[in-house]
DNA sequence: CCCTGATTCGC
DNA sequence: GCGAATCAGG
């Protein structure tokens, strides 16, 4: 039991029917379910015959002219979901500061990013910054959501603090960084 | 470049 | 049936 989510239980099926039409993208609902991707919601959306969703024109007449490959037929319209963009997330050129041994502190964290910017479970993908903001079990849980670092979850911002490199307690750095 | 869905085709 | 690769577009 407990199929790593690989499968297309009832469940899943269920979930991905009412996400679907709730005019969810391929990716965001791929991102729900996880484990899968958007191509295999994709595919089992088609397979299921849930394709075109809120409408569906296809002039099944020109549809003739398809040499091949894909052709898509009209084009839909966006579901228009709400894409959070990174303004600016505006920060100090790396605090190297000799902040002597006091234990490094982060009241500021949260005035750096932009409120605004912040998402929720639903509109977070792989490009934004998973830094949990407040508390998981109440409904105004959202993440950072700013651009993260390629390969990293986290923000510019998120991510220092993130991976601190065993703070140096060293009183003397020569500061050499690159 | 980021993203979207559509289609094909080997598995 | 499944979904990666690919295609076509915004």
């Amino acid at each position: 039991m407990m199929d790593a989510g690989g499968t297309w239980t009832d469940e899943r099926v269920e979930l991905l029917k009412k996400l679907w039409t709730d005019g969810l993208s391929a990716s965001q609902i791929a991102a729900e379910l996880g484990n899968v991707t958007r191509n295999a919601v994709i595919g089992k959306v088609h397979r299921l015959g849930l394709s075109g969703r809120a409408k569906d024109a296809k002039p099944a007449g020109s549809a003739a002219a398809r040499p091949r490959k894909a052709t898509r037929a009209p084009s839909a319209p966006a579901p228009i979901a709400p894409q959070p963009h990174n303004n600016n997330v505006v920060l100090a050129p790396i605090p190297t500061e000799p902040v002597a041994e006091e234990p490094v502190v982060f009241a500021d964290d949260d005035i750096a990013i932009p409120m605004s910017e912040r998402v929720t479970i639903m509109d977070l993908r792989e490009s934004m910054c998973r830094w949990p903001m407040g508390d998981p079990t109440k409904p105004e849980f959202r993440f950072c959501g700013a651009r993260s670092i390629t390969g990293l979850p986290y923000c510019n911002h998120h991510a220092r603090i993130a991976y601190q490199p065993v703070a140096d307690r060293k009183r003397e750095r020569k500061l050499v960084r690159a």
